[in-house]
DNA sequence: AAAAAAT
């Protein structure tokens, strides 16, 4: 193990001084020139200061030096996994090792650790530092389905939120109403070891009382409520926000997502308010367009052949008509409920169809669509994550988020197309990696029925460079073999 | 096509 590199130094990193290698790792920052254009053409912006002294100068090169010896000896993260991106040149290109290293307060670690997280997964080395940076720093991250962005993000808003102060401070979008309640539950554990913090949940079916005023420290919401609360109905003065999130970011500012709602409540906030940027995908034009509307933003950024989980195995089945599907998932059926499983239709009208037709073959299953009431759709999802539901046919209203640890297998009863009928390669990703939370294993597996839908599921390999398995339905065999 | 929505 190499020796240490400068000296160890209390520095202004987040609200307390923080003890980590400055000397001369603080004048290490990535120069726009060694910024490259990506592996989608994407160019990444990283520093503001165009023109440079001689000595500015002199130290990029010694700056650039010492990171060529630290790679060398291990010390930086050469992997090239990730980019890293940094846009203040002062602060140092770091990373933690521990949770102890980002200085939080007390009764935020030990929400921490209460919550059984023991050492910081990737993305939470890489991306708390920045988050915690004072000033604030804005973020666009991305990192794979089940790597630990919530928590992150979670802690990110805990640290800024001041609880004398009665009015919300930290405002998270999700796009669905489950991922909403999700995200609040994370938060409330995170945050349990603080008495006073409030936290409110802006989500379709809760009802406030004409001028009434939120006074809770945090609100998570979907796009459609927190709108009209901010607007219209005034229970919040998003005046006073000083952490703004998007979770499953790429779809809350894509056009065909939540675009209109999300760059109007972010118009709302002060100009100082930081943004946080999270997903597992970000499809190029909505990579550019997320710089656009993030000020300065640090980037991290996962390339192409990183964006899968080699945890996931994936086959498809070759069918040639729905019927067809149909009983090769009746086949299965036996398999899958050894753990867990989701099922994914196109429409609403599938979904609820494979439900019932499932359910007239003896084969337990829960429904969960938008079209339920949402008292229903949150009782069935508690029964799902009670694992009182075995099986649970949806649609891409699940696709995104969810996290069930005991669900092993995901299946493509439709493969995801977008409004076109293309492949929707950013759902595909998504949808697989509601198996495989956290480093376990995970199975996918496709539903073809036609030389169309071959088609398109040869598309998304190509994209992702995946080979994805045939799986023979009809031979106990193979059934066995993904049974384990 | 789904989701969001006190319209």
């Amino acid at each position: 193990m190499a020796g240490p590199v400068g000296r160890i130094r209390g520095r202004a990193l987040g609200r307390f001084p923080v003890a980590l290698p400055v000397g001369e790792l603080s004048n290490l920052h990535l120069k726009e020139e060694k910024i490259k254009p990506d592996a989608n053409g994407a160019v990444v912006k990283t520093s503001a200061n165009a023109e440079k002294t001689d000595e500015e100068e002199k130290e990029d090169r010694a700056a650039q030096s010492l990171l060529n010896k630290l790679i060398r000896n291990n010390l930086v993260d050469n992997t090239n996994q990730v980019e890293v991106l940094q846009r203040d040149p002062n602060s140092p290109l770091y990373s933690v090792k521990s949770f102890e290293e980002l200085r939080l307060k007390p009764q935020l670690l030990q929400g921490v650790y209460a919550m059984g997280f023991n050492r910081p997964s990737k993305i939470q080395e890489n991306a708390l530092p920045l988050m915690l940076a004072e000033p604030p720093q804005n973020l666009i991250a991305q990192s794979q389905s089940g790597t630990g962005k919530t928590a992150a993000f979670v802690l990110a808003m805990l640290s800024q939120v001041e609880p004398a102060n009665r009015y919300p401070q930290c405002l998270c979008l999700s796009p669905t109403y489950e991922l909403a309640l999700q995200t609040g539950k994370v938060i409330e554990q995170m945050g349990k070891f603080y008495p006073e913090l409030k936290l409110a949940y802006a989500v379709r079916g809760n009802k406030l009382e004409r001028g009434q005023k939120i006074n809770e420290h945090i609100v998570i919401g979907t796009p459609g409520t927190v709108l009209d609360w901010c607007s219209k109905l005034k229970f919040i003065d998003p005046k006073k926000i000083k952490v703004f999130v998007l979770d499953e970011a790429d779809v809350m500012i894509a056009t065909q997502g939540h675009q209109d709602q999300s760059i109007r409540i972010q118009r709302m906030l002060p100009r100082n308010c930081q943004m946080l940027l999270f997903s597992a995908t970000f499809e190029d034009s909505v990579w550019k367009f997320a710089q656009k509307v993030v000020p300065d933003p640090n980037i991290i950024k996962l390339k192409r052949e990183e964006e899968t989980l080699d945890t996931i195995k994936q086959y498809y089945v070759l069918c040639n008509n729905r019927d067809e599907k149909f009983q090769a998932l009746c086949n299965l059926y036996g398999a899958i409920t050894i753990a867990q499983a989701m099922i994914f239709c196109h429409t609403r009208k599938t979904a609820s169809w494979l439900a019932a037709e499932l359910s007239k073959e003896g084969h337990q299953v829960a429904l969960l669509s938008g079209e339920m009431m949402v008292e229903q759709r949150a009782a069935v999802i508690e029964r799902f994550r009670e694992g009182k539901e075995k099986v649970l046919v949806t649609t891409n209203v699940c696709a995104r988020g969810i996290d069930v640890e005991q669900v092993s297998v995901v299946i493509n009863f439709d493969l995801p197309v977008d409004k076109d009928g293309n492949p929707d390669n950013e759902t595909y990703l998504h949808r697989i990696g509601r198996t495989g939370r956290f480093g376990k294993r995970g199975l996918a597996v496709n539903m073809v029925d036609s030389k169309h839908s071959m088609n398109i599921l040869n598309r998304i390999q190509e994209h992702f460079n995946k080979k994805i398995e045939r799986l023979d339905t009809d031979d106990l065999d193979e059934i066995e073999k993904i049974a384990n």
